[in-house]
DNA sequence: TTGACATATTCCTATATAGGAATGTAATGT
DNA sequence: ACATTACATTCCTATATAGGAATATGTCAA
């Protein structure tokens, strides 16, 4: 089997950098799609390609006047990924204490474990 | 050219679902690669070949013990991402509020702005 | 209608999988 | 040494890009 499409979750879609970047300058304003052309320093055709699977996922939001096109990011869309993340929060923590645990260990010159 | 490698950053490595599962799997305790197997359901060499993709982006750790592997989520790797997805906060609020705000004025009657 | 502008879509190709099948390798018990 | 257990790696194939080039579609203006 091939790797699944990147239009099949929201995942999927910002694993490309140039989607993220778009996002990110999509969050704030609408903007039409000449300026993040100029933004993200594509071509105009990859840029609607990148937005076609931005839009597929729910990732972005379009608009019409006249002959642009108005996009945002929906930010709702970006929700479940944190939210995914955030079930690992508690463990990063965690590490974080192991490892000051183990520093203050070696200034009380006890001594580490060895294990590498 | 060709989508990036899974083996780039996390945000490819995390866009296959079996290796979320994983991460999530591993995320509290260490587990040897039979566990695993049969935790996820996958046959042992596609296992393998998941936390190969995840040990590389730095997303698990390994520690052999006689013939055993023992493997664990480094959620230290997944913070990034949790940061990432963190700068939309502020917007999906907003948007919630907006919900929340169309919402009271269709209550109180005044009627949708009528953009679709 | 004709032209210009803004954006989307199609065609093409090199590349990177994901999983299945088969095989390689390291560690342990006898 | 040999069988067994526990994993990793290699080989194979169908599939899905990402970007470049070329072209199609849609909108407004005169």
């Amino acid at each position: 089997m091939a790797r699944a499409a990147t239009t099949s979750d929201p995942f999927n879609a910002v694993a490309e950098p140039r989607r993220r970047q778009i996002l990110t300058f999509l969050a704030g304003d609408e903007r039409q799609v000449s300026e993040i052309v100029v933004a993200i320093g594509l071509d105009q055709p990859s840029v609607s390609k990148h937005l076609g699977v931005l839009r597929r996922v729910g990732l972005v939001r379009v608009r019409r006047n006249g002959r642009h096109r108005l996009y945002r990011t929906n930010a709702e869309a970006i929700r479940p990924m944190h939210e995914w993340t955030a079930t690992f929060e508690r463990f990063w923590r965690h590490q974080l204490d192991r490892v000051k645990e183990r520093a203050e260990r070696a200034q009380a010159g006890i001594g580490g474990s060895g294990q590498r």
